[in-house]
Formats: structure tokens, C-alpha cells, sequence
DNA sequence: TCTCCGATTAGAC
DNA sequence: CTAACGGTCTAATCGGAGA
């Protein structure tokens, strides 16, 4: 029996979210920023068919967005999470065996499922019924099919949001391949697509037929099993249990450029405090550090400076102030005057389960002092993130990034409920 | 020549 | 008024160092 997998995607994920509490701006031109009000991430389809890029820098789209009254918003990701959250739990009903990949999609496995069509369309109804976000959902054989699949219910208004590629006939699937683009394909992106064009290969059809010894021998082994996954044959396989994470990393574009030292300490104890907190969350410590700064890489008229230093620490550690005194020392140790800093950040690796730890053979063994940071995280996670800080934590403002048009946490913070 | 490891590349979203 | 270009994560591959 072949497999029936859904990818279950979010139409302009952020954009829908907004719109859910501002239902003034159904049909208004609407994008979302990314942080720091840097770059456009989401789109409503009157901002896609006015020309607004994806990923374009914000300030190049501003003559455009003021001809056409674009409203930009800030992103509000305490908004998107729940709302994610919220649409992932009534997917997860339809399936025991599901996948949530991104904020905004989710794999379901619907094999077996009596009457899909009609089971499809009714988890669609039910998304945007309970939370407002509008879905699509693609059907297919493997992950890289049901994604195709669902390219095509988003792009093709006939087919109502759901698109099964089971369905077709064998002349059918090869009109479809052969419509698409290679670079709409799962795991080809903008790099590979040109070099594949210099083999002839220009549509999703065209890689599904070519020589698989000279694709593996060019190109390696993930666009072979891209290729195989388009011929039908799964090699990615559906992970129902998220991992943790191998490296965490916290950093930020600052809203204006910091010279000072005592700033750029401050801006990375708030990076350390969310790291360790993701970092205790998870159950794991971390035995490296890596402390990074850098100038604005866009200014090719600022002299330019990007250090970047590591420590394995003697024993790993989850421990918030442990941690933020090797950040202070690493930034400290590398900071130098007269650079304008627009970037900072820290990244923790070398992770692995508090359970497991490799003793030292010389040295006594040493008990953190973990009771602190339990206290510290079930503080911040009642009364909100920095409620306990470490060290100056946040005191300063100059790094802090720009977010002029944030909506409210409708969800996520009593205060923040509309009044109706 | 083989193995290990850090750095780089490419991708997703 | 002006300047203004995101953040996290993974896997594969490359290339040099040392055994």
C-alpha cells in the first residue's frame, strides 16, 4: 500500500497570525519583519502580487510599501509560537504518527485513513475554524512529494488547499514534474539549481530522470536522495521525536551600533541567560563555549573586525553565572576600542544529557548548584522571561533592536487582551 | 595512506 | 532627522595535521 503522507503548511504563516487579531486587515497589503526590523519574512498574497520580495531588506521595499500602502509589522514570535502551538495540536489529532517540523508545518501520516479527500478538506476546515490560520495540505508518497504536493494546492486556487500526487495517473505525475522548477524542490536550493542547470537539469522531472551515478558523483549523497524521493522511494524518514539540540546559539543585530564594552557585556548576559535557560530546558550542559562579535558587514566604509573565541570548559555546565563569566571573559579578552560593533553573540556545543557527565580523574567531584537555576527558571517562567536576571542583563538600551510596529501578545500576556 | 577534526558550504524556514 | 540588510539549526564535505 503506498503511503499516504500529508505536509500540512500555514499560508503566510506570520501574516495569518496577525491577521487573526486584526481582522481590518484581511484584504490590506501586509508583511512581517524579521528582528530588528531588518528584512521581510512573511507576506500576505496583495504584498507577494505587488512585487515584495522575500527576504529583502525592509528600507529597499519603503518607496514601493508607501506607493501601495504596505503595512509592515514587527515580528511578534511569543504570538507565533502559541499560535503554532495551537494549530500542531489539532493536526496531531489526525495522526499518532506525525511530525511537527517547523513553526508552520507539519507532516501527518494519513495512510490507511478511510476517505482522505473528504478527511483532508475537514482538517483544513477545522485549522481555520479553531485558530483562524489558514492551511494547505499535500499529498504524497514520501516528504519530498508531499511537499511538492503541497506547493501545488497553495499555487493552483482549483484545487481548494488539498492536492494528493497519489492520485495521478503515471502520464499525470510526469506533466506535473515537469512543470516545476527544480529549485521548488526540497533541498535544492539557489547554489545547486544553477549548478544542476549546467547539467541540463531544470525541472523537478528532469532531476527525478537523471543519471543517479553522475548526480551522487557531482553532487553528493542528499541530492541523490532527493532524487530517489521523487522516483517515490522514501530516505527521509518521518522523526516523531524532536532531538536535542547539539549547539544552541543566542545572538542579535543591535538596533545601532555599540562602542562601548560595558554594552556589549550587558547585551550578552541576556544572550547567556536565554541560552542556558533553552539549554536546562532540554536536560543538557554544554562543555563549550564560543563567544562572537562583529561590525557591520555592510559597511564596507567602517574598518571591519569579526573575533570569535572558544573555551572548553573543565566540566560541562548549564549554570547561568558560570557560563556568563566565560562569556564576559572571552568578550573581554577580545574586545578592542574604536570598532563599531553591530552584533554579538554566543553559541553553546559540545551538549549532552545532565545525566551524563565524565568525571575528572584528579579533581574532586564538584555539585552545581543547580537548585539556583531551578529557582531561577520556574521565577521567570511565572511572573516572565527576566523576571530573575543575570548579571546587568538588559539594563542598558542602546543595543537593544529596533521593533517599532509590534502587535500585542494577544495570547500570551493578560494585559495584552483585547478589550472587545 | 588512513583517520580525525575543525572549518566551510548548502540548505531549510 | 537619518540610517537602515535576521536568527537557529543540521548534515555533508573539504582539507590539513598527525599517526
Amino acid at each position: 500500500m503506498t503511503r499516504q503522507l500529508a505536509l500540512v503548511d500555514c499560508n503566510n504563516f506570520y501574516v495569518s497570525c496577525e491577521r487573526v487579531f486584526r481582522p481590518d486587515l484581511a484584504q490590506v497589503p501586509v508583511v512581517v519583519l524579521s528582528n530588528n526590523d531588518g528584512c521581510v519574512v512573511s507576506r500576505s498574497n496583495e504584498a507577494k502580487a505587488l512585487g515584495i520580495q522575500m527576504g529583502r531588506p525592509w528600507f529597499e521595499c519603503k518607496a514601493l510599501a508607501e506607493q501601495h500602502g504596505i503595512l509592515a509589522l514587527s515580528s511578534n514570535y511569543a504570538l507565533y509560537a502559541d499560535m503554532s502551538n495551537r494549530v500542531m495540536g489539532i493536526l496531531a489529532a489526525y495522526s499518532p504518527n506525525h511530525e511537527v517540523y517547523s513553526i508552520d508545518e507539519c507532516f501527518v501520516d494519513l495512510t490507511g485513513t478511510p476517505q482522505l479527500r473528504e478527511v483532508s478538506y475537514a482538517m483544513r476546515q477545522r485549522a481555520v475554524q479553531w485558530t483562524g490560520i489558514p492551511v494547505c495540505v499535500g499529498i504524497g508518497p514520501t516528504k519530498t512529494l508531499a511537499k511538492l504536493a503541497n506547493h501545488v494546492a497553495k499555487k493552483h486556487p482549483r484545487s481548494q488547499g488539498v492536492f494528493n500526487y497519489n492520485a495521478l495517473t503515471l502520464d499525470q505525475k510526469a506533466q506535473l514534474l515537469a512543470h516545476i522548477p527544480v529549485q521548488e524542490v526540497w533541498g535544492v536550493g539557489r547554489k545547486l539549481s544553477k549548478r544542476l542547470a549546467c547539467y541540463g537539469v531544470h525541472t523537478a522531472w528532469d532531476l527525478r530522470q537523471a543519471h543517479t551515478a553522475t548526480l551522487r558523483a557531482q553532487f553528493g549523497v542528499v541530492i541523490e536522495k532527493t532524487q530517489r524521493e521523487l522516483q517515490e522511494l522514501a530516505c527521509i524518514e518521518l522523526q516523531e521525536v524532536s532531538s536535542d539540540r547539539q549547539q544552541i546559539i543566542c545572538s542579535r543585530s543591535f538596533g545601532s551600533a555599540v562602542t562601548q564594552l560595558p554594552v556589549l557585556l550587558d547585551a550578552l548576559s541576556t544572550f547567556v541567560a536565554n541560552a542556558c535557560a533553552k539549554l536546562r530546558a532540554q536536560g543538557s550542559h554544554a562543555a563549550m563555549i564560543q563567544v562572537f562579535l562583529h561590525t557591520n558587514r555592510f559597511r564596507q566604509d567602517q574598518a571591519q573586525y569579526t573575533p570569535s573565541l572558544a573555551v572548553p570548559l573543565p566540566r560541562p555546565t548549564c549554570d547561568s553565572l558560570e557560563v556568563s563569566r566565560w562569556a564576559e571573559y572571552l568578550c573581554t579578552r577580545m574586545f578592542k576600542d574604536g570598532y563599531q560593533y553591530k552584533k554579538a553573540g554566543i553559541v553553546l556545543s559540545e551538549i549532552s544529557p545532565q545525566t551524563h557527565w565524565q568525571g575528572d580523574l584528579l579533581e574532586p567531584a564538584v555539585t552545581s548548584n543547580s537548585r539556583l537555576m531551578v529557582a531561577l527558571d520556574q521565577l521567570n517562567l511565572r511572573y516572565g522571561r527576566g523576571t530573575v536576571k543575570v548579571s546587568t542583563q538588559g539594563a542598558y538600551t542602546d543595543w537593544q533592536m529596533r521593533q517599532e510596529r509590534k502587535s500585542p501578545d494577544y495570547t500570551t500576556r493578560w494585559a495584552d487582551i483585547p478589550v472587545v
